[in-house]
This record gives C-alpha cells, sequence and structure tokens, in this order.
DNA sequence: GCCGTTTTCGGCCCGACTGTTTTCAGTCG
C-alpha cells in the first residue's frame, strides 16, 4: 500500500486569505501589472474581511461570486487558499521575488517603481540591503534617486523598524488628540469651519492618521494655527492647502484648507472610506458628472483631455454633505456608512434607515459595575453621575459567582446587593434596575439558577473564561447559552479587545440563529477596547430580528461616557432608533428584558 | 482582477506633494 502523503498545509481563515491576496496583489504591483488588477486582489481582500456569514459554507456552496468583488478567477483561489492554505499563483509570485522583497513596500515614500530600480542597480532585495545601500551613499546616485530621497528611505527604514510608521489607536484614544485639535483651530481667527474628516470621522475601531478640513481665506495663518497647537510636535511637510504635522502622542495629521465653497467636497473626501468614494465616482461619471475633492463637475459634451483640468464653468455649487448626495439623486449617507457596504445602493433605493440610533435617543445606561465586585464606583456614585447625564435608569450589572477574578457575587452577596440598591433608590431619581453579568459557564449554561434569575430585572450573558477553546467547542457553548429560556443580553460577543486580544473562535452567525430561536438582545459594548459585537455582525443580528442594547460597561462614572462610542459603533451596523431596546422608557425595557416570566 | 437597463469588451476616481527634473514620475490617501 502507498505511503499516504502527509499533508503540511493547512487550512486559513479568512483574515489569512486576505492577507495572501494582498501579498499577491503587492508582488503582482512590483511586476507593473495593471494597477486595476492590484485593485481587484485589495478590494476581493477587503470583501472577505467584512465577511458576515460563514466562510467554510460559501466555499462548499461554491458562492463565493455571490459576494460583491470576487469572480472566478479570486474565488478559485480564495477556495484553494481555504481549504489548503496555498495558491499557485502565490507560489510561483514567491518564487520569482527574493522573499525579503515585500518588506520594502513598507518603507513610506518607497513603491514597486523605486524598489524594481533599486532591486535592478543595486540588487536590492531586503530592508538590510537598502539601508547598506543608503549608508554608503549608492541610493543617491542611482537614477531618480538624489540625496534627500536616500536620506528620507534612512528615516523610513527606522519607522518600519520600531513600527510606529502604520501604528493604530484605539478610536477614543485618536479622539482625546483630535477633539481638543479642533477646537484650536476653530479658535484662529482665519478659521471659518473646521471639521475633523478620516476614519476618526466615520467612527471606525481604530485610527491611524487624523484628518482635519478647514475652510478659510488664509492657508497660511491656519497652518500657524496648528503649529502652535499644545498637541503639537513638529510640522512635516507644508503645501498651499496641505500640512502636515505630527503631535505628542505620535499620531499624524493632515490638514487641508480650501476656501469656504469648497468646504464640503473636500470635508465629504477626507472623510471617506475610499471604497465609497470610488463607488461615489462611479455613480457621478454614469451621471455626467465627475467628482472630486475640489466639486462636482459636469463633463463636456466632448470626450476632452482627462489630464485638462475641469472647466470652471461646469462646476456645480455644492454647499453641503447633504446636497452633494442629493445632486447625484441620492439619500444623504452619514459618514458611519461610508464603507462601501451596500450603503450606496440603498441610498439610490431609498431603503436607507433614514432613523439611525442617536446619542440623545438612549435613556438608560445598561451594564454598570460597581465596587461590589470590580467597579471603583458604589452604586450611588454610579447612580449619581447618571443622574447628573439626564439618564432614566441605570442596570446594576455586577459579575457572578464563578467570575471570582472579577469579585464575582455569591447568591447571598446578591441579594445584599438589593437591599442596598433599594436604600439608594430612595435617595436618587434614576431608575435602579437589579442585574447580573451572568457567566457563560464552560458548558453554556448561565451561573445562576432559576431561583436567582427569576428575581434579577435583567441579564447579561458573558464569557469569561476558557477563551481559547476550539471554534466548535465555543459555537456550542454560546449556541446552549443563547438558547436557555431566558430573556438575555448577550454580553461583549466576541470577547476581542482591540490591538490587544483577537476575538473568540465562534460561528457568530449560528449563536445569533439560536439567540434569535429563543429570547435575547446583543449588546453594543461602548468600551472603546471592545466595540463588540462588531457592525457586521450588528447587521446579521438585525436581519434576525434581534433585538440590540447600547451598555458602557462602565467600571467607573467617567466611562458611563462610553455611550457614545456604542452608538457610533450601533450606526456602523445601519441600527435603527426601534431596534434599540434602551431607547425606550424604563418601564417597558424593564418589561422587555425580564428575564423569567412578569 | 471585476463588472454590465449603454457594454461579454473596455472601461475602471482623482488630485496634492516631493524630489529630481527642465516638464514629470512616483507615491500617497
Amino acid at each position: 500500500m502507498a505511503a499516504v502523503p502527509v499533508i503540511t498545509t493547512r487550512m486559513l481563515d479568512r483574515f489569512e486569505i486576505a492577507h495572501a491576496l494582498r501579498e499577491i496583489g503587492a508582488l503582482l504591483e512590483l511586476e507593473g501589472e495593471n494597477p486595476f488588477k492590484i485593485r481587484a486582489y485589495e478590494t476581493g481582500a477587503r470583501a472577505l474581511e467584512g465577511l458576515s456569514g460563514d466562510l467554510a459554507t460559501l466555499v462548499a456552496e461554491k458562492r463565493l461570486t455571490d459576494i460583491p468583488g470576487i469572480g472566478e478567477a479570486l474565488a478559485g483561489k480564495i477556495a484553494s487558499l481555504h481549504l489548503t492554505g496555498r495558491s499557485e499563483t502565490l507560489d510561483k509570485l514567491r518564487a520569482r521575488h527574493p522573499p525579503g522583497i515585500l518588506e520594502l513596500l513598507q518603507v513610506p515614500d518607497l513603491g514597486p517603481k523605486k524598489i524594481a530600480a533599486l532591486h535592478a542597480a543595486l540588487g536590492v532585495a531586503t530592508l538590510a540591503d537598502l539601508e547598506a545601500a543608503c549608508r554608503a551613499g549608492r541610493v543617491a546616485g542611482v537614477k531618480g534617486f538624489g540625496g534627500k530621497t536616500q536620506a528620507r528611505i534612512l528615516e523610513g527604514i527606522e519607522r518600519v523598524r520600531t513600527r510606529s510608521a502604520d501604528r493604530r489607536v484605539l478610536l477614543a484614544d485618536a479622539l482625546l488628540e483630535a477633539e481638543p485639535l479642533v477646537a484650536h483651530l476653530r479658535a484662529a481667527p482665519a478659521a471659518l469651519a473646521v471639521e475633523l474628516a478620516g476614519s476618526a470621522r466615520r467612527g471606525r475601531e481604530t485610527v491611524g492618521d487624523l484628518d482635519v478640513v478647514a475652510a478659510s481665506h488664509d492657508p497660511a495663518a491656519m497652518a500657524d494655527a496648528l503649529a502652535g497647537s499644545p498637541g503639537t510636535v513638529e510640522v512635516s511637510s507644508q503645501g498651499d492647502t496641505k500640512i502636515t504635522a505630527r503631535l505628542a502622542g505620535g499620531m499624524h495629521v493632515d490638514l487641508r484648507v480650501v476656501p469656504p465653497e469648497d468646504f464640503p467636497t473636500l470635508l465629504h473626501h477626507l472623510t471617506g472610506s475610499k471604497a465609497h468614494h470610488v463607488k461615489l465616482r462611479g455613480i457621478a461619471r454614469d451621471q455626467g458628472y465627475t467628482l472630486s475633492e475640489w466639486g462636482l463637475y459636469r463633463l463636456a459634451p466632448e470626450n476632452t483631455d482627462p489630464d485638462l483640468p475641469p472647466d470652471p464653468s461646469r462646476k456645480v455649487p455644492v454647499e453641503s454633505e447633504e446636497a452633494l448626495y442629493r445632486a447625484l439623486g441620492l439619500a444623504y449617507v452619514p459618514p458611519e456608512l461610508r464603507e462601501d457596504a451596500g450603503e450606496l445602493e440603498a441610498a439610490r433605493d431609498g431603503t436607507l434607515p433614514a432613523d439611525l440610533v442617536r446619542l440623545e435617543d438612549v435613556r438608560g445606561m445598561v451594564h454598570c459595575h460597581t465596587t461590589w465586585s470590580d467597579g471603583r464606583a458604589t452604586i450611588e456614585e454610579m447612580a449619581r453621575a447618571a443622574d447628573a447625564l439626564g439618564i432614566e435608569y441605570l442596570t446594576i450589572t455586577d459579575h457572578s459567582q464563578t467570575a471570582g477574578y472579577a469579585g464575582g457575587l455569591t447568591a447571598d452577596r446578591l441579594r445584599a446587593q438589593w437591599d442596598e440598591i433599594d436604600r439608594v433608590q430612595e435617595r436618587v431619581k434614576v431608575k435602579l434596575l437589579r442585574g447580573s453579568e451572568a457567566d457563560v459557564l464552560e458548558d453554556g449554561a448561565l451561573d445562576w439558577p432559576d431561583e436567582i434569575l427569576e428575581e434579577l430585572d435583567v441579564v447579561v450573558a458573558s464569557v469569561h473564561s476558557r477563551m481559547k477553546m476550539d471554534e466548535d467547542q465555543m459555537t456550542r457553548r454560546l449556541v446552549r447559552a443563547m438558547s436557555v429560556p431566558v430573556f438575555k443580553i448577550w454580553g461583549h460577543g466576541v470577547g476581542r479587545l482591540l490591538l490587544e486580544r483577537e476575538p473568540y473562535a465562534v460561528r457568530v452567525e449560528e449563536v445569533l440563529d439560536a439567540l434569535a430561536a429563543s429570547r435575547g438582545a446583543v449588546e453594543v459594548n461602548g468600551d472603546p477596547r471592545r466595540l463588540d459585537l462588531e457592525p457586521r455582525h450588528l447587521r446579521a443580528a438585525r436581519a434576525r430580528g434581534i433585538p440590540i442594547v447600547l451598555s458602557v460597561d462602565a467600571h467607573s462614572t467617567g466611562s458611563l461616557g462610553y455611550l457614545r462610542y456604542a452608538v457610533t459603533t450601533a450606526r456602523r451596523g445601519w441600527v435603527r432608533r426601534g431596534e434599540v431596546l434602551n431607547t425606550r422608557g424604563a418601564a417597558e425595557f424593564a418589561a422587555a428584558v425580564r428575564p423569567i416570566g412578569p
């Protein structure tokens, strides 16, 4: 009997496959391939990352091409990468290039053309080669390169090595730098309007650079204002309309300055996302316009030279972002939705939700810890802080008994806490609800017996232990937990800690199916490190009719402010006001979430 | 590479900034 060949490869998940597709794209780029082909790989990678459903199912049912941006060719490569961990195309590309060549693309200002030139002239194939060539002064001698470029490359190598080049920060940390800066710029006499743009405005969970746009007739004065901001460390480049600076926290900010009539289109341009723009500009073109950051122009009837600047007489005045979408026959798309995730089709068809949840719609604070478990504030301190925010009700949800590391409450302690809640209730206006963040145990049971659940007003069910289970185990565990005949709020669904810890391995859609067949809601956890469930899963939950709860997971009075991040994340998942349980009054909310019976 | 109430072929978003040029290519967002 012939020996069975040893299988040395393994299945890849969608993130690993996306990475492989980007590697193919990068290597093709080095070979000078058609830029649109390169873009197709990026589009495919992005589509995979945004996928809500189960990749294995799509591969098995040969439905990959149902995903917009994935055609026959990419589907074949994705299936191969998923099932075997390899792709013939990628293997061949890797064989044609030195293994270190891709790290050169990480160097700022170094793209495929320059890398190819350096490789041809000097044989540079790795970061180390490049550094040696720069230090020896050989790069400056290559045609098209000079002393300044050589120095910039050396700086760039340093940035790659210290990994500060593409450092991303949490949205909340980015806003901590951005909002004071915007306020400072707005105070400048030359400023007519200043807005934050970029991924921070879209509410992305992490942010790389800050983009700020200003309306002013005096760009130089605005550049001075940026240089004079307390958070600015240095101005690193300055053109007529664009100034780049580095902030104390290490982030870079791009400030763009234009006259007020160009402000709306520039703000829109800098808000992104890139994918949203590409599609929007295609729509503009279909309708006889060309759109750029400088405005909307009617295309000339005759085919004119595309390299000529647009004819000013054909410019369409655009007084706001709303007007821009309106001019193109589209409903206004709020920044949080601009990700090319179907929002432009919906804006065209009139199916874009007009009543996305807003911060002012939320009437109750859900998921709050106190000194009874691992919180830093007492019940009364939390209650008074909520009162001060104008909140109508507050759920006290300390940890359950199994969460010993977090000071989880035993049944006796929980009952004692109810007495304390009653005492505090007499002194505060905000309505206090008795709750618990009940651990989802290893076998999927909740951490409280029925006689306790019967007396609780609200239960958040969360995984806090055995987080490294494999996907089948974790899915079974959560499906069982979400199937118990109790109303439960699925707490911080996939357990990710942004920039720190990967999500649990779990098939979210199966858990949502179980929840939809039982009674419960999903949480949008506003802790800036979590923002969980994430938008694509929120859309999957909404599609199943599962209600949403916006929570703060507060461990202090200050973290009641996390509500804004829960709202932003929910909007990114297209969540409407009516779908959010804690936009309702206290009595209605309590009736909706009561774990057992009336 | 993908995609299609104009198209199965021929399109595919658009401009700012830098450095090295003497009119432009490369990179970036």
